[in-house]
DNA sequence: TTGAAAGCGCTAACAT
DNA sequence: ATGTTAGCGCTTTCAA
């Protein structure tokens, strides 16, 4: 593989120089011209591992979620790569399933990485730990709150996202609505919160079931849940996968909704405007959480010092058939 | 930053001797504890940079694919990284939206990275330029086919594959069958082979789109075909961006499956089993396309002089409702 | 503007 | 088994 020092003699000038042309440093027109002509005629590619540990900044961001392959993390990383790409830097992502272990292993990934800077979707626990031992690198967290004030942050509005399922719900007449919530992430408990807020203010009960972020654990407590005597008629699922698991059960049960039973979560995947009437859901901004956190960390990166910002981006409700009103019972 | 040296000085020993704990070498027991307790008090990191530069390794597989959005590239990628930090290795992913200039810019990257090897969903363009420029390293195909006999590759067998869907339409009573294939990769051309080949051995016309891999390219079609005099009573969808453009066209005409069109395609995603009566798909192992991408990566590794490998998987048909049988039209 | 030379943090060759 | 030291390929002083 040819080095620095091989583009040098080929070009008849030091490595120094050709170091100032690859980096844009202050180099005379013709010099310049001698040099790219050597890096073509050899097909030199600078070294980054060199490079790296001489300047000493990696370029690189950290980037740590559940699972890539839930649309809402698939779709915010791809934001993020292309963020960062522009930016010339490298991104490592990296899988946690959830499991405090992992997120262990590879927060110290990063450190020996020397990443610029880190987005990471915490689980509760270790959202808890961040506090106790900082790290190294600036850090924004991104669907998940952490400790109050410690770090940039970029989230959604859960609790009024929820809350807007639940007015709307009401709104069609259901009176008996039941949720799903995840049990892994602040998401579950803040979008409980704004929803079990919602019908508390009507005087109405808020039944939750707190379960595994799973398609398979929703539609096995949904299954459950309606065989149960305080089945509900309607349902928000408080994630992409719990709806889906929500969606099995009704498919499986052969349920019509709204009649049998409305639905509404989070997350408008690709299949939720095509499953029965449409299922509603609060679509969150993916695209701008994955760009949002870059900014974050740009800003971070220019200025060290400044207070913690958190971004509270809205979701936008999508209104479709499976929250359509309530058919009130017909004596025959 | 606390470097080795700020350790080895803490414990009392060489740096070498340091770098023998961190790398498994040999040390007697003591002085390993001593060199075990000062790298936890000092919280030292190895800096990776500094090690890929000295060893001249990198452990870093490259991974290209269009978009990891997609849902067969999500997994298959997930199954890549999962595969590859099992075996102390990081993944650096890139996505080229079918883009050759951008393929072009992130195989420059891999050279950079000294990547240890590299994985590759070539499009049809770049996958002829690969017999023209050599990569420096070992690379293994998925998805699409390169040159013959250059690269190892693991790929479906896409042509059995669409036949077997069409054989079943067949069986299934449809006769006017039309295709919908991808434009930008290989795999709609073989795909579209198996087809037109099946169709033309019972005598029968192969009508067929060759479209931009994308929904709204695969709906717009559809819609189109669905109006003109030789509109088809059952389609094939060779992907599944096609396929869920598919499903958009038969929701947005209000059709019902099969009745009004039977649909079969490519891609196993979570939508497929719940939309309508079920889409009848082929499945491909995106587990196994990923984990054997590696396999055949690391052999190569270890044994740099064997002939190209091309693993040919089977995808599994998912008969569901979208291909019920065809009702005869009846005379009122 | 250019070149010479030091050194980023680590591993590996060599010496003991 | 352990220490000493050269040097991976590059950027960045420092001097000219």
């Amino acid at each position: 593989m040819t080095r620095i020092k091989d583009v040098a003699r080929e070009a008849g000038v030091s490595v120094a120089t050709v170091s100032r042309v690859l980096t844009g440093g202050p180099v005379s027109t013709g010099l310049r011209a001698k040099v790219e002509t050597a890096i073509r005629a050899t097909g030199y590619r600078p070294n980054l591992s060199a490079r790296r540990l001489r300047s000493q900044h990696s370029r690189t961001i950290g980037l740590i979620v559940s699972d890539i392959r839930n649309p809402f993390f698939t779709a915010v990383s791809r934001a993020v790569e292309d963020a960062a790409y522009d930016a010339g830097m490298r991104v490592i992502l990296c899988n946690t399933d959830e499991n405090p272990e992992k997120e262990a292993l590879y927060l110290r990934l990063m450190q020996e990485e020397r990443v610029t800077g880190l987005i990471f979707a915490p689980t509760r626990i270790s959202a808890e730990a961040l506090s106790q031992s900082p790290l190294d690198f600036p850090t924004v967290l991104i669907d998940r709150a952490g400790p109050p004030g410690l770090h940039d942050a970029v989230v959604l509005d859960n609790a009024a996202a929820a809350g807007t399922l639940v007015s709307h719900l009401l709104e069609q007449g259901y009176r008996r609505i039941g949720g799903l919530f995840g049990n892994t992430s602040t998401t579950g408990v803040e979008r409980h919160a704004g929803f079990a807020a919602m019908l508390s203010a009507r005087g109405l009960a808020a039944p939750a079931q707190f379960v595994a972020p799973t398609a398979d654990a929703g539609e096995a407590e949904l299954l459950r849940w309606l065989a149960a005597p305080d089945r509900p008629d309607a349902v928000i699922a408080s994630n992409g996968q719990l709806l889906l698991g929500a969606a099995r059960a009704v498919r499986r049960l052969g349920l019509s909704m709204p009649h049998d039973l409305a639905v509404a979560g989070f997350d408008n995947e690709t299949w939720t405007g095509l499953v029965g009437p449409g299922l509603t859901v609060i679509e969150q901004p993916v695209h701008e959480i994955g760009t949002t956190a870059m900014q974050l960390l740009f800003d971070r990166l220019s200025r060290p010092g400044g207070p913690a910002r958190k971004m509270v981006l809205s979701g936008r409700p999508i209104l479709r058939g499976s929250t359509g009103p309530r058919l009130r019972a017909v004596a025959n």
